[in-house]
DNA sequence: CAATCGGTTGCACATTTGAGCATCGCGACC
DNA sequence: GGTCGCGATGCTCAAATGTGCAACCGATTG
């Protein structure tokens, strides 16, 4: 090798000069120069010598953060899916109890007015309606940007019991921020295509659906599919439909409209019912925040981030490992 | 606390970025400026995370060479104990059987060979005899140093059928660094103090003993107490003499100079019965480096440490371990 | 409303570190 | 024995990093 052909060496002179080099500069945190003083070498040696233990990673330089993981994942999501952004959020506990699924929307929420709040978006902003929406917009704090208009980018008008509360979504965002709102007083899905067109022809809806268009940026969760879904408690959808996007692939939805696996429109025929901004329409947007809470959202959100819809993806932990494990 | 009373936060935003960048800054080695740049912050900025990750322990650097435990048994051993030095070998199978005695002793002899002749002694060096002082002389390369003159330090004419190759060793020596020799033609233990005294006077020891007092280093190996030591072997120790020094506490032995746990001499009766250098003659010299290979050895390697009669030690992993366990 | 205080920021400057390069020593090979 | 070539060494110079300091920001208090 390199030293004069001793074999069977039980440890090169180099080697233990490397070590004790590593030691003390790594350890004690002296200077390459004064580590060159102790081992009576030169301080050029000794920086060969710390690159050789680099090299061999005879010193192994690791994060043991216990957030480190988040930072990983979201790195991983972001160049994985060419995001400008992604939050990973640690959860507790990631079982799918109602609890659990409180406590997941909870903490993404928080941490989705976080980060929206920090890249300040400005213009007009679309947002959509449902539990985890409606917890980000409790945590935004006031000034938290100063956008001039809020547009409501779905219909939500509830026809059961359970309200959607999308009002008060819309206005939160505009008291905080303080700017215009802009409500969307429809359904978020009817009985036919015609009626669609004709309430999205209607002036009440078709200009907050132009204003939808014109945003800049869209904030909105991922729903799941299934009898658990908002739309169906929200009456929107029946046992029919239900039945007829579990044959066709559906995994869950954006905006209410529901996406197979490979992120795209599951089922046309509902799609053309559904009131609000296309899909197609979202995609062009330059800032896209969607938010993905709670277990069973991995499927949706890897589809949404297929359907290229997404530019900042907040979700807990378990989703985005679900998404990179599947991707 | 420092950030603006939130509490409760999942991952406060300036932790993620403290992660985040000491993933770039150690993962994939950017600049603090390049760090600093991706994340939008100043290279100040980045450097002052990097040191709240260094401080909060959230990198972690360690030395992960297999070796790394023998340099910290080095270290900690020459700052216990003063010493200018320790070489503490990795022996692979370190039982107590004759073939992990035999290669402990190996390896110790040709560390310590490579180690003596890095510290290039000059002038005269006194040497000792034994199985390790043998195998270390086999591994002395020419010209390893430049010294005048090799003393034998103790007596070593061999009684029984056993021979201590005591010439050789020397031999050795003066041959690979070409210099002159002078044996000492003596036993090693003798019968009574008077006969002890009578051989030191008669010119051909004196002269060697006083030639051994006047050398500036010493090079010797320890021995173990007990009916397997190369004085019993070589006839020096009878049965009574072996039974006398466990009462008294003996470990192992120095020059032929056995001493108790505390690093004193063990039996005064038989020391003075012993021909060669003296303890308080060993402890003056300026550089002694002292052997300890295989199983047990550990109590005469801290006892002789003790006695203040070693400068550089040179041991196996397992000595140097209960060494400093027990000290 | 002014004053003040703790903490954070960016900066100029000194120190530390890395990169490329000329040199040297030594063994291999003619 | 000469010389060729490789690797190790130490140097200069530029880049990267750490440090002390002044300015600043926001919150608190008189």
């Amino acid at each position: 090798m390199h030293a004069p052909a001793r074999l069977g060496e039980p440890l090169a002179g180099e080697t233990r000069l490397m070590l004790r080099a590593a030691q003390l500069y790594y350890r004690l945190n002296l200077t390459q120069d004064q580590v060159g003083e102790r081992l009576g070498v030169s301080r050029f040696k000794v920086g060969r010598l710390l690159d050789r233990a680099l090299r061999e990673s005879a010193v192994r330089i690791e994060i043991v953060h216990p957030a480190a993981r988040l930072v990983e994942l979201e790195d991983a999501l972001a160049s994985r899916f060419g995001l400008r952004g992604a939050v990973v959020v640690d959860v507790p506990a990631t079982g799918s109890s109602p609890e659990d699924e409180l406590l997941a929307r909870e903490r993404v929420a928080e941490a989705g007015a976080a980060h929206l709040a920090s890249l300040r978006p400005a213009g007009a902003i679309g947002v959509s309606w449902g539990r985890t929406m409606l917890e980000l917009a409790a945590h935004l704090r006031p000034g938290w940007t100063a956008a001039t208009e809020i547009v409501q980018l779905n219909g939500a008008t509830s026809r059961s019991a359970y309200p959607t509360r999308a009002h008060e979504i819309v206005e939160r965002f505009g008291a905080t921020s303080g700017a215009a709102i802009r409500l969307m007083p429809a359904p978020a899905i009817v009985g036919s295509p015609e009626l669609r067109d004709a309430l999205e022809d209607d002036p009440s809806v078709g200009e907050t659906l132009a204003a939808a268009r014109e945003a800049g940026t869209a904030v909105f969760s991922m729903g799941l599919m299934g009898p658990e879904s908002v739309h169906v408690a929200s009456g929107y959808l029946g046992e029919a439909d239900l039945a007829a996007l579990a044959d066709a692939g559906a995994v869950g939805d954006v905006l209410g409209r529901f996406l197979s696996r490979d992120g795209r429109i599951a089922l046309p025929s509902l799609d053309r019912r559904t009131i609000g901004l296309p899909m197609e329409n979202l995609r062009e947007k330059a800032l896209t925040v969607g938010l993905a809470a709670g277990a069973g959202r991995g499927p949706i959100a890897l589809a949404a981030l297929r359907a290229g819809c997404i530019t900042v993806l907040v979700a807990d932990e378990t989703t985005a490992a679900w998404v990179l494990d599947h991707a």
